[in-house]
DNA sequence: CAACTTATTAACTCACTAGTGAATTAATAA
DNA sequence: TTATTAATTCACTAGTGAGTTAATAAGTTG
């Protein structure tokens, strides 16, 4: 019996229990809030996905809407940061020359990294982001807080790649590869149907093998023409 | 005194009224819905949005869903017979040599010009439409159900304009079109601060500027790229 | 104008939601 | 072991949501 009591608790104490708690709550609406919505979504439906009684989860988070933020929030910033790491070290890396298709990879592929590797919780979280993007009254709201360092890294990476094109046709080439990185990470299981089971919505290595080539000739293509447009 | 009640009574009959408040409601509905997703609306605020007891849209409407997908439908069947038409012209006017611009023109343009020229009323099921492309549960359902038949087309189109090029690629690229143009049709605001207001979310024409030159360069790169791959 | 039909509202039901505060149980520390 | 604190549930409250049914108003038709 002269077991531990002494500074350190064995496992399982309540400082632990209750971060595996929280952690089991966020997972349980993340999951629901990616596939219904905020507003599809009751706390009730968390605690009964989680197994324990509604009550608990306002003990735990202030209000239904703190638990949204706190779900996005969680991975947001890990994969923000990922992101502006990889893109400080392309800059480096570049020595000053920066190339359309290096600075995609460096935050595409990244992102689509994360979600291949990174088991269920992290592909909900991306069907979470997809919701949220295109949710148009608080939705770009937290986009912009969580998003606009990296996103602005890149566009300033893209520019120095695209040093003759108008800035306009920067954000708008960003606008397209975000819409269909959001498309992506939403699975609606959309483009499973359509092609007759061929492509599989949750198929995020097809989509890294195609996404950057993709995007890159299509910002080339604007750039150019558009600096020097075409006669007719 | 001596006015109508001859065979036809003047303007409002109650036909007439009758088909006014269903569209009154559909709008109200269509603005409210494209705003906060069908969870985030409630009957009353239609209802008060319009000016009228909250019970009446049950009087028209069977129930809550049924609402959201009349007004889903009002515009779909427009906007998906109209881009059919204008695909099936360019098939028979390209004579079997279809262009993958040519396709995506067709598709893409044709549906830009209608909100572009649409009005209000367009502009919000434009809205509505994005979130519903983004909604796994249901939301894929109903795109599969609206507009499967021109998008087979347009992939048709451009399985002829690229003929030694895997389906999967057409596919990927049809899902990456899509993507960038619902991101659009959402007009979320955040391109706005994003770009310091040199880019205006609503800004169609712009969209329409880039949009077909850039995803047609995408399809060529992923397309050439990968039935011939590039050594590294 | 009387009978009928349609549009609209009022009153109400039933299910459910978020959130509170007290009670209970389990863990921890003195 | 006892007092304290944290985790969890219980019992409620106040409010909202969708939807039903009955009543009323307005319009239409024979």
């Amino acid at each position: 019996m002269s077991v531990e009591k002494k500074s350190r608790p064995r496992s399982s104490t309540k400082a632990e229990q209750r971060a595996e708690m929280i952690e089991k709550i966020l997972d349980a609406a993340e999951y629901l809030f990616s596939r219904h919505g905020l507003y599809g979504v009751t706390l009730k439906d968390v605690a009964k996905y989680v197994g324990v009684h509604h009550t608990l989860i306002n003990y735990y988070f202030e209000d239904k809407k703190k638990l949204f933020d706190a779900v996005f929030e969680r991975r947001a910033v890990i994969t923000s940061e990922r992101r502006l790491r990889v893109l400080k070290e392309y800059e480096l890396e570049c020595g000053g020359k920066p190339t359309v298709e290096g600075a995609l990879r460096a935050f595409l592929d990244t992102d689509l990294d994360l979600y291949i590797e990174g088991g269920d919780g992290w592909k909900n979280y991306a069907a979470l982001g997809a919701q949220v993007a295109n949710t148009p009254e608080w939705g770009a709201d937290m986009m912009d807080k969580h998003f606009d360092p990296v996103v602005l890294r890149l566009i300033n990476l893209l520019k120095a790649a695209l040093p003759d094109s108008a800035e306009e046709d920067i954000f708008w080439g960003y606008h397209f590869v975000t819409g269909a990185l959001m498309l992506t990470l939403a699975r609606t299981g959309r483009i499973d149907k359509l092609s007759g089971g061929l492509c599989k919505s949750g198929d995020f290595i097809a989509v890294k093998e195609r996404m950057a080539t993709f995007m890159t000739a299509g910002f080339l293509a604007v750039c150019k023409e558009r600096s020097a447009p075409k006669v007719s």
